[in-house]
DNA sequence: GTAATACCTAAACCTAACTTTAGGTCAAGG
DNA sequence: CCTTGACCTAAAGTTAGGTTTAGGTATTAC
């Protein structure tokens, strides 16, 4: 059994943010001693949990959601199954998202560079070909080959 | 020259968030006829670049600030292009991190679709190997492997 | 002539996930 | 005895990027 203050150090998190997640019915099984907080084993756990799924971008109250799904045994294994299943398709579409945004920002490293040799932007704005240059400029591969 | 309803329109954005983003300083060269917002080509491709620039997860005031740089002319390339950098840089270690998300997701996707097939998570936790189960796992792989 | 629109402003509200503050209990150390 | 430090609570504050509201002007439609 540890402390507030010790687990807060175990996981490198500060201690309001424990009282936090408390708060917001994480560690449904806490227990207390004279008012005092008690981690356990299951609590541990539960932060091992939540730190796992907040990196996966859930938010709180879909995590509370989950471990009240566990509690309850197997007949949720679906509920619990279509959650990681959306999950997964939000965060393959944000990298998506991102890669595009790459593309994007690679090409203005690429002309910053230019117009920095050049001292102006005037031949690299001519070096764009008129034909791909709309939203997402991925024109830099195409820029590039030249 | 347009309207505030009519560039919202155009771009499928509330009238507010326009008038949000004028407030922030991102429509300098902005006219006004006896009060009322008009916007020409300036703001319009200012526009353009606000949701491009987005796009790559840069907050409003860096925007803003770019939006400065541009203003200033040549001499600001090099601050330009470190800020496109440094953006690079933070997408995609923002990426790594996802794709490290995804990996946890897989497997628990695959995990939940072995649990829903047993009826109970007892064979699946077996099958997962001791060696690599740490903190993100990529286990999905190693486990469908066999 | 009045009702609906489109525009304007300032200021309050919203969400998420915390953090900070103010005020209080309790045990150990000097 | 009294100060320091760890714990507690409730409530307010923080941040970003808007959105909503309340109150006002001006034009157009019937």
């Amino acid at each position: 059994m540890y402390t507030i203050g010790q687990v807060a150090d175990m996981f490198g998190l500060p201690v309001s943010t424990l009282r936090y997640y408390d708060k917001q019915g994480l560690f449904p099984e806490l227990e207390r001693t004279s008012g005092i907080r008690r981690f356990g084993d299951t609590e541990l756990e539960a932060l091992r949990v939540i730190e796992c799924l907040k990196k996966a971008g859930m938010e709180i109250k879909d995590i509370r959601l989950f471990m009240e799904w566990c509690a309850e045994g197997p007949s949720t294994y679906p509920k619990r199954k279509a959650m990681f299943e959306e999950r997964k398709a939000h965060i393959e579409s944000e990298i998506a998202n991102m890669n595009r945004a790459l593309d994007m920002l690679k090409f203005k490293c690429w002309y910053y560079e230019q117009a920095i040799q050049d001292g102006n932007e005037d031949r690299v704005k001519a070096l764009i070909p008129d034909n791909l240059p709309e939203e997402i400029k991925d024109t830099y591969d195409n820029a590039h080959a030249r």
